[in-house]
DNA sequence: GACCGTAAGTTTTCCACGAA
DNA sequence: TTCGTGGAAAACTTACGGTC
């Protein structure tokens, strides 16, 4: 009881902070994209890294059980920009998480909620790194531990109090020091589907802010890790377009050329900044303003630090500037200055 | 590529209760 | 009164395999 008042003390929740997910995350497919739980081990390789998902007793966690590793890569993100102390243990309530997350908060919620608590500790990444002659092997789960913190009510009915989440390293590194975070977009947590979460995830990687990014429909199966044969995914694909619901892109399919057995391209459309909620923010910037500040700042995102421009201006209660493309170009290089990678 | 059926999982809805 | 949480049932959605 005792350690469950204190750990009351120090319960985060996001408020008005904006969704950040990590970047290596979102370019492979380390998560299930299915709902049954998935058994048989997902495997990435290339010339140097070789990284192999195993599945715990309840299967690879899931691109749903992600969205509590988004929540505290939020609620880290959150604290820094506020230079508040971070720690690799977080503490919570599962309230604010399912409800950040758009999920329930009845029985069913909660169950589920300690279900992707268990896939998140119990999924096993090995990771194989070459090096000149070396090779190094590590393995770790996508949360070191966590804990729940159960209350008793008077009628004697237990409810969730706290939550407690030790997060691994390498992604507690990748949060706080690498700054290896992007802005995801809050509909995010609206996809039904797991291949629209996963193409999503890929569109905001790969093409962000670009114009257009194309990738080879086979290639684009092997990314998104589906088991479906590409007949299937390709149908799969077609449904998702159809929908028309992944937030800031749109997709196409079409062949390279006339020829009816050349390979067929997905080319993911950018609709940032021009989306219908943009459109209606004093705080957006032209599409040229925002290619000018890429071009200036490659490593860094560029919707992170519109977001701390909109929370700048709106702190020191100040209107937008009249002309807010300077404006904001002028904050970049600041920001930039101020936040080095 | 379109369509269908099925099983399993998820969401929605409504209501209730205790604590603050 | 509001907030946070729990329970139950019905409705809905999804994954997946099969057929044409």
């Amino acid at each position: 009881m005792k350690q469950a008042q204190q750990i009351d003390l120090f319960l985060g929740n996001i408020a008005d902070a904006s969704f950040k997910d990590d970047r290596v995350l979102m370019e492979f497919p380390f998560f299930s994209i299915q709902k049954q739980p998935k058994m048989t081990p997902i495997l990435f390789e290339d010339t140097r890294v070789q990284i192999k998902v195993e599945p715990g007793p309840k299967g690879i966690a899931t691109v749903w059980d992600k969205d509590i590793l988004i929540y505290l890569a939020t609620l880290l993100n959150d604290r820094i920009e506020k230079d508040l102390p971070v720690s690799r243990t977080i503490q919570f309530a599962a309230y604010d998480c399912l409800k950040s997350t758009g999920r329930g908060t009845g029985k069913r919620s909660y169950e589920l909620f300690l279900d992707a608590l268990f896939r998140l500790r119990s999924t096993n990444i090995v990771t194989t790194i070459a090096a000149g002659q070396q090779r190094e092997r590590r393995g770790f789960g996508w949360i070191e531990t966590w804990r729940v913190i159960e209350k008793e009510k008077a009628d004697g009915t237990r409810i969730m109090g706290a939550v407690e989440v030790t997060l691994n390293d390498w992604m507690f590194r990748a949060i706080t020091k690498d700054r290896r975070v992007l802005t995801i977009n809050p509909d995010y947590f609206e996809l039904k589907m797991g291949l629209e979460r996963r193409l999503y995830e890929l569109a905001r990687k790969h093409c962000g802010h670009q114009k257009n990014w194309s990738i080879s429909l086979s290639k684009l199966a092997n990314k998104c890790g589906t088991v479906r044969d590409l007949r299937k995914f390709r149908a799969d694909l077609r449904k998702v377009i159809s929908r028309e619901q992944i937030p800031d892109y749109q997709l196409f399919i079409k062949r390279e050329s006339q020829h009816r057995k050349s390979p067929e391209i997905v080319t993911f459309k950018s609709l940032f900044p021009r989306t219908k909620a943009s459109q209606n923010n004093p705080f957006s910037i032209e599409e040229t303003t925002w290619s000018q500040a890429q071009q200036r700042y490659p490593k860094y995102d560029i919707q992170t630090i519109q977001i701390a421009w909109k929370t700048w201006i709106q702190g020191q209660n100040q209107v937008i500037p009249q002309n807010k493309e300077q404006a904001f170009l002028a904050f970049c290089e600041k920001f930039v200055a101020n936040n080095p990678i």
